[in-house]
RNA sequence: GGGAGCUUAACUCAGGGGUCAGAGUGCUACCUUCACACGGUAGAAGUCACAGGUUCAAAUCCUGUAGCUCCCA
């Protein structure tokens, strides 16, 4: 006997076991089945995951579970991922509390560190991925920095280099001081920032007056080589080429003319500092002017710097505008609103900064990357994200992919000692191909996301032709937050299409954020997101899948919070005690169990289902054949919303067929057949296993513990869900006419159910009921084979159903659109309060009535709405008038 | 500066031209009925942000306004 309350935490581990051992999720490259194939981002090993790598990871399992059920042969590859920066970063930040420093204990003792970290993190992510049920094939499980795709991020990188796409030079590009490493546009985030605009007087140097400039940065004055003006500008002819002395520096610097400037900016003049703006960068190169360098790399002013070497550049700023107030050049301070760039790892102020570092020529890859796109080959879900993907696409800028960091992938380029050749190479080569001098290896590694772009292809072994690329490539379907659009799936575009010459899915499918009660992002650097085993140990992992799930339409953010999690739970609680109320129904199914002819279509389903039918004297009665109609329907529109990625309504759908059909009517509805025991219940219990069966298996793919654990009672043999095909081709058993009568009968139960409440009749009371039906409608034959079930599900006890009836002297009465319903209550019925309550209830009719015929009056709508609403509004006119006639009667007799 | 999204019941959100506007939670009343009080039955609750427009018909499409959020420069 099962539990009277769902324990998920037992249930849990041991089917996550049994999968493991079973290893249900292994994807075979043999199989002739056709594949269905997702990559799970990999996860990065800084720390552990967050509600939102729950949202992504059970939407993923979901297809993934899902597609399996349908007979697809599926691979889901796990990995993680190494980030660089982000887990240099926490590793140092761990050494420091133990009073180590990176530079110290040197490269090596540093990377070991970061293996150790990397260990932990990664068993903390795979249990998390575990517990949450994701499906995975483990066995094919990658990591970054692995040897295999190690090997292809250096064949990537030389056949880039070797096409001539990859360069190296001194360029500006963001640089973080705080980090101490080059990092690319992407990275940068800017902050609307409180700032000032300083006006610095520059004099010529003939004394002839003096131009002033306006910066948000005047400690980079002390690096400026120039001042410029727009060719427009109406001083230009008269200025260009005068001499300016530089305050503070007593240097001298010219006047130049260049198109980038702004007339309208500040005073029109800009002070050009090539070494520390990206603007001023391109400016100098134009105008052939040689950079001063005046900050260094930890953001500290240099000796160029003169008597401010030394300072921190915010300090600079104060003592610099403080020296040019004192020496009177400064004019004048304003409030100045402007974006700044952060790192977004670490949050500091990007300083521009002119270094060496590798480039990827992006603009060639674009090209086609663009194309499969327009074409539709690869489509985004919501749509909206195509046209992100596309203009940065479009204005696409050439990616800085070097990083002086220690922890990634070392540059595979050697450079000789003696003559200086630069040698790219997958192995490493042993002299210098030129001289025969000594080699030593490029100090810096790459950009992580250059090993990332290619994780469609790279994890399955590229660049060897393995069967598993044959077998899986390109990927199905992608999921992932918008956040990395540009980090991570755009590139991942254009590598696929530059190596494996396909694209690398069809399909992306942008999850929404997840946020915070404060509408924060929940993100492991800000440690605002709860840990999903804590959720999970509270409340069930597939309480908390349900959940999220359910909450998250496409797109849409949403705001977590754990109370939430209470619908899943009580949805599996739900789901646990209905088929508690199913088992321990002591039918002897087994003895009944037959392979035998199929005659009926239930029991033929069933045997579709649970391969077997029982071989009993079963009968099918209205309600077995309703709540199969439902179910085979429900089957339908489930798998046409996961198709769709409307994994929100798929949820929503379970549960309102699950709870509010089969739990709360058709359960409801055989419970007097199952008590009276004997072999007139068995086709109902055929039929609620065959529903539960099958709204197990829908249900699995979005809980898949629970369903696997009551499946396993069910079901014979060693079969379990996770492995079973379900067959929903066999679920044809619609019959519209049989549902659209039971919604006819549930409108009577609720009807003579909600008199009784209005009169107070105690549950435990039967009354009596009569039905007058509208004359020739022939409802009253329609009605009738339901009538057992009314009485039972309303407590009626004496029920007359037929046309022309007469209502006796104090009834309570209800106006149906197609009949009158009387329950005679022998002067209990207060009258004032009924007359009110129908008065209430005529007054809103009469208005949506009065609406519908204005409508139907109207020539227009006639002429030019589609004759099928306007056919259904006639209908609809029909009825209603019938029952605001029949509302109007009852209040006359009422008075 | 350019672009996107959101604003619907007390709360969290569905619905994106055509039958009285939907769910979950919360609320009210009744029910400790032998699957489930993590439950059952019944109920109250919304000028669908605002202003114009298109249409026979607008919560839904268009334009504008306001507030919130995000992306890009």
């Amino acid at each position: 006997m099962l539990e009277k309350v769902y324990n998920p935490s037992e249930v849990d581990k041991k089917w996550s076991s049994v999968w493991a051992q079973r290893r249900s999720f292994t994807a075979d490259a043999d199989s002739d089945a056709p594949a269905f194939t997702i990559i799970l981002p990999p996860p990065n090993i800084t720390g552990s995951l967050t509600v939102g790598h729950a949202l992504g990871t059970t939407i993923q399992d979901i297809l993934c579970r899902w597609k399996r059920m349908k007979g697809f042969n599926v691979l889901w590859l796990p990995g993680t991922d190494h980030a660089g920066i982000a887990t240099q970063k926490v590793v140092e930040r761990a050494l420091e509390r133990k009073g180590l420093k990176r530079r110290e204990i040197g490269r090596e003792r540093f990377l070991e560190e970061c293996w150790n970290w990397k260990e932990a993190y990664h068993n903390r992510i795979v249990e998390q991925l575990e517990r949450l049920g994701a499906s995975l094939d483990w066995t094919r499980e990658v990591f970054t920095l692995d040897p295999g795709v190690s090997q292809a991020v250096r064949e990537v990188f030389v056949r880039l280099y070797d096409k001539g796409l990859i360069y190296k030079g001194k360029y500006i590009v963001n640089w973080c001081p705080s980090c101490l490493t080059a990092i690319s546009d992407e990275e940068v985030e800017f902050k609307e920032t409180n700032g000032k605009l300083y006006y610095i007087a520059y004099p010529f140097a003939d004394g002839s007056g003096e131009l002033v400039v306006g910066t948000t940065r005047p400690e980079t004055m002390l690096g400026d080589v120039a001042v410029a003006l727009s060719p427009e500008d109406e001083r230009a002819p008269e200025l260009e080429g005068k001499e300016l002395i530089l305050p503070l520096t007593g240097r001298t610097i010219p006047v130049i003319l260049d198109e980038a400037v702004d007339p309208s900016f500040g005073t029109g003049c800009l002070k050009v500092t090539p070494a520390h703006d990206a603007t001023d960068f391109e400016i100098g190169n134009r105008h052939k002017l040689e950079p001063i360098v005046v900050i260094d790399k930890e953001g500290r002013m240099n000796e160029a710097a003169g008597r401010f070497a030394g300072l921190e550049r915010y300090e600079a700023r104060k003592s610099i505008v403080e020296a040019l107030e004192e020496e009177g050049y400064l004019r004048k301070v304003e409030d100045y609103d402007h974006s700044v760039g952060h790192h977004d790892r670490c949050g500091t102020v990007i300083e521009p900064y002119i270094s060496e570092q590798w480039f990827l020529h992006m603009e060639p890859l674009a090209r086609p990357a663009i194309d499969v796109v327009e074409k539709g080959e690869v489509s985004f879900f919501p749509e909206r994200w195509k046209n992100i993907y596309l203009s940065w696409m479009e204005n696409i800028r050439d990616w800085c992919i070097s990083r002086q960091l220690w922890w990634g992938h070392r540059i595979p380029v050697w450079y000789c000692n003696r003559c200086g050749e630069a040698i790219a190479s997958v192995k490493e080569p042993e002299k210098c191909p030129k001289c025969g001098g000594g080699l030593k290896q490029d100090d810096d590694v790459l950009d992580t996301w250059f090993s990332s772009w290619l994780w469609t292809f790279s994890p399955m072994g590229w660049p060897n032709k393995t069967r598993d690329l044959e077998k899986f490539h390109p990927t199905d379907v992608l999921v992932t937050g918008g956040d990395i659009i540009f980090f991570w799936v755009a590139r991942m575009v254009m590598a696929s299409l530059e190596f494996m010459h396909e694209i690398p899915f069809s399909r992306v499918y942008i999850t929404g954020i997840v946020r915070d009660a404060q509408g924060r992002k929940m993100s492991k650097s800000l440690g605002n997101s709860p840990d999903p085993i804590d959720i999970i140990e509270r409340y069930g992992a597939d309480a908390f899948r349900y959940t999220i799930v359910m909450l998250s339409p496409p797109g849409q953010d949403m705001i977590f919070d754990e109370k939430k999690v209470e619908v899943g739970r009580h949805f599996a609680n739900k789901i646990w005690n209905a088929s508690r109320f199913i088992l321990a129904q002591d039918y002897d199914l087994d003895a009944l169990l037959s392979t035998s002819e199929d005659v009926d279509p239930i029991s033929s389903l069933y045997a579709s289902v649970f391969n077997g039918i029982p071989d009993g004297e079963e009968s099918f009665g209205w309600e077995d054949r309703w709540i199969v109609s439902r179910l085979s329907r429900v089957i339908r529109e489930f798998d046409e919303n996961i198709e769709g990625f409307r994994f929100d309504v798929a949820a929503k759908l379970l549960y309102e067929f699950f709870w509010h059909e089969f739990c709360d009517w058709y359960l409801e509805l055989i419970k007097p057949e199952l008590n009276g025991g004997g072999d007139c219940g068995l086709g109902s219990l055929i039929t609620a296993r065959l529903v539960l069966g099958a709204s197990l298996a829908m249900l699995h793919p979005v809980m898949p513990f629970i369903t696997e654990e009551i499946w396993s009672m069910l079901a014979e043999g060693d079969r379990i869900l996770a492995e079973f095909r379900l067959p929903i081709e066999s679920f044809t058993l619609i019959d519209d006419s049989l549902e659209a009568d039971v919604e006819i009968f549930k409108t009577i139960v609720s009807t003579i159910r909600n008199l009784r409440q209005n009169f107070r009749i105690p549950p435990s009371v039967e009354v009596d009921t009569i039905i007058n039906c509208g004359e020739g409608t022939g409802l009253a034959s329609r009605i009738e084979p339901f009538s057992d079930k009314i009485r039972y599900l309303a407590r009626v006890s004496d029920l007359k159903i037929g046309e022309g009836l007469a209502k006796p002297a104090g009834s309570a009465a209800a106006g149906l659109s197609f009949a009158e319903l009387y329950i005679p209550l022998k002067g209990v019925v207060d009258i004032e309060v009924e007359r009110k309550r129908l008065q209430k209830e005529l007054a809103k009719l009469e208005t949506d009535c009065a609406k519908i015929e204005k409508r139907l009056k109207s020539e227009d709508f006639i002429r030019k709405a589609p004759s099928h609403v306007v056919e259904s509004e006639k209908a609809r006119y029909a009825e209603m008038s019938d029952r605001l006639y029949r509302l109007k009667t009852i209040l006359e007799d009422i008075s």
